[in-house]
RNA sequence: UGGGGAGUUGCCAAGUUGGUUAAGGCAUCGGACUCUGACUCCGACAUUCGAGGGUUCAAAUCCUUCCUCCCCAGCCA
């Protein structure tokens, strides 16, 4: 059903349903599913509600559906249920042949609303909007009863049946549930169960002019499908009780228990669907696949693989108060993962020429570069050295700080894979004064690998052959937002990180990434993991920076 | 304010049938190793569990008072 995986993890529900598993309550099943409303992309909070339920199912035996809540169309659309699919599968996960969508059971929920009616647990109310609105009564004060609460059953019957047929507008009439007008729960004064609404559905075209509340067609879709367990995110929390009395109400064998656990918050984003479609209307970012945003999609195009999502949704845990995960986490995981996989590259990101004055003009080595130290398999490759190559712009310092082990006048610095130079001169622009070129001695007795490389000095540098590097645009990705919590202010685009986007255009890459497939992911040797745009051209590499390395020199700088 | 939830180290989070020194991860800080200042490894990191009372030989776990935060007054989900 899944990724193969073993599920070892605990948590508040598995002690839930270790207790149902032992007292029988669900027969032993469990059975549960994934309810996305299809209304925008899958997000990281998804991830953790997939790898919940979906995990939970694989952890004991059981099934997990994935059904799409889509009783609203005025809100949803196909190209939404198609990327939550795709993210899901992503992800990991199958729900084999159980997609399911609420809008299967319209004819199903609409008898089941008839019976509510004929059990006189339902009536139709004339009241508009705003009336409705002042008969519920407020935290403190109990609601009072709509005049229309006791019509017949048989003119509700009727009533209901001519809204199904079209007979009145939109938001004349809704059937409503008959309860308690008085009752603490604000959930239970009557609730809305249907409500007349024209819009074409995207599955249902305009079969429809009456669509069920979530609040009606969850119950009873859990019930239909089968579920045990419910799960749900706080805020359903006080429709629990509406829950148990529908199931009861219609006295239906299946009786799912809704569980409800604490979404997920990570620092410096947020999950509000709204906000990040807004985000992508106001043309903040370039759309829901963004490497900045924490939709599934721009995490997948950031570089971060299935599998670092899994362990992150794992190591998060899951409990019923609120938190704000720190985005560390998240970073860890990516790199945990990518330090097994990504194969090893060079490349500067900010070129520096260096000349290297006593090596033989015209000469090309071929050095040999090992693909994954982590890894012996992932073999070696080959890469050019010369005369002429680039190091990066901040690897060289004409008057550095103490500790600083790089290269900088007089000083030794190994070029990884390659040889031990000494800086000798430093070239300016005239003009400007800035270091533009560094011309070096090399020491030939201290090739990698060999006999008399066994000399030691502080730093290594990344570098690449002027001649055959390859040029390519890099892209820098950095917090979408400047504050832990953007949401928190009148204006969340007020806290957007101008700075979150930075596009290099002038890096040169070795000569092995000239063919590279858009995914693939690289550890660029000394700065960090980066992936292959989609946006990349046979002539045009592009690079998004999935997360940098861990960086003590520049803990040591801040200090 | 009525109802429903939650408060354990910088961030997550175990533990809640009361029983020795309050798991684990992330972050942080040392140190070792290093042809990635990466990785890895070793070590440090809550006399205290929102606060105050109480019960008990013994409480994060029981009782009690109080405080803080979150959710609910859509014909959204």
């Amino acid at each position: 059903m899944a990724v193969n995986e073993t599920y070892t993890t605990t948590n508040f529900i598995h002690n839930i349903i270790d207790e149902d598993n032992r007292t029988g309550k669900h027969g032993k099943r469990v059975h549960t599913r994934f309810p996305p409303e299809p209304n925008g992309y899958l997000h990281i909070g998804h991830a953790k509600s997939i790898c919940l339920n979906f995990g939970t199912a694989i952890k004991y035996g059981g099934l997990c559906n994935l059904r799409f809540d889509d009783t609203n169309p005025s809100k949803e659309e196909v190209e939404y249920v198609d990327s939550i699919q795709q993210d899901v599968k992503w992800l990991g996960f199958d729900w084999e042949n159980r997609k399911f969508y609420a809008s299967d059971y319209f004819e199903e929920l609409y008898q089941y609303a008839v019976e509510l009616i004929k059990s006189g647990n339902a009536f139709v109310c004339d009241l508009t909007a705003q009336e409705m609105k002042d008969y519920r009564g407020s935290l403190t004060q109990p609601g009072t009863e709509s005049p229309y609460r006791n019509r017949s059953v048989e003119e509700n019957l009727k009533l209901f049946e001519q809204m199904k047929n079209g007979e009145f507008a939109d938001g004349d009439k809704v059937l409503r549930a008959k309860i308690d007008m008085a009752s603490p729960n604000l959930n239970m004064r009557d609730p809305v169960i249907y409500r007349i609404l024209r819009a074409t559905h995207h599955r249902t075209g305009n079969k429809w002019c009456v669509y069920p509340m979530y609040d009606f067609a969850h119950p009873l879709s859990d019930a239909i499908e089968g579920i045990t367990h419910s799960v749900c995110t706080l805020e359903f929390e006080a429709h629990r009780p509406f829950y148990d009395w529908l199931l009861a109400a219609v006295n239906h064998p299946n009786r799912p228990q809704q569980i409800e656990f604490a979404r997920l918050n990570l620092a410096y984003t947020m999950m509000s669907k709204r906000k990040l479609r807004a985000l992508v209307e106001g043309g903040y970012v370039n759309g829901w696949d963004d490497p900045r945003m924490p939709t599934i999609s721009g995490l997948r195009r950031r570089g971060f693989t299935p599998h670092s999502i899994r362990d992150f949704c794992d190591r998060i845990g899951v409990a019923k108060s609120n938190s704000v995960v720190d985005y560390a986490l998240l970073e860890h995981c990516i790199r945990e993962d990518l330090n097994v996989k990504a194969q090893r590259v060079m490349a500067v990101l900010r070129p520096l020429k260096v000349v290297i004055e006593n090596y033989p003009e015209g000469k090309i080595e071929e050095l040999t570069a090992e693909n994954n130290p982590e890894n012996e398999q992932m073999g070696v490759r080959k890469i050019p050295f010369s005369k002429v190559v680039y190091i990066e712009q901040e690897d060289f310092m004409e008057d550095p700080p103490k500790k600083f082990f790089r290269l900088s006048p007089g000083k030794e610095v190994r070029l990884k894979y390659a040889y031990i130079i000494k800086c000798e001169q430093v070239i300016k622009d005239e003009t400007t004064g800035e270091v533009i070129e560094v011309r070096c001695t090399y020491d030939p007795d201290t090739k990698s690998g060999e006999a008399l490389s066994a000399r030691k000095v502080k730093g290594t540098l990344h570098w690449v052959s002027a001649a055959e590097a390859v040029k390519a645009e890099v892209r820098i990705y950095d917090q979408l937002f400047v504050s832990e919590n953007p949401e928190d202010g009148e204006d969340y685009t007020a806290n957007l990180n101008p700075a979150s986007l930075v596009t290099l255009s002038e890096c040169l890459v070795e000569p092995s990434l000239k063919n590279t497939m858009s995914g693939d992911n690289f550890q660029f040797l000394r700065q960090g993991y980066f992936t292959v745009d989609q946006d990349s051209t046979a002539g045009h590499p592009v690079f998004n920076r999935t997360v940098g390395l861990r960086d003590s020199w520049a803990k040591i700088q801040k200090a």
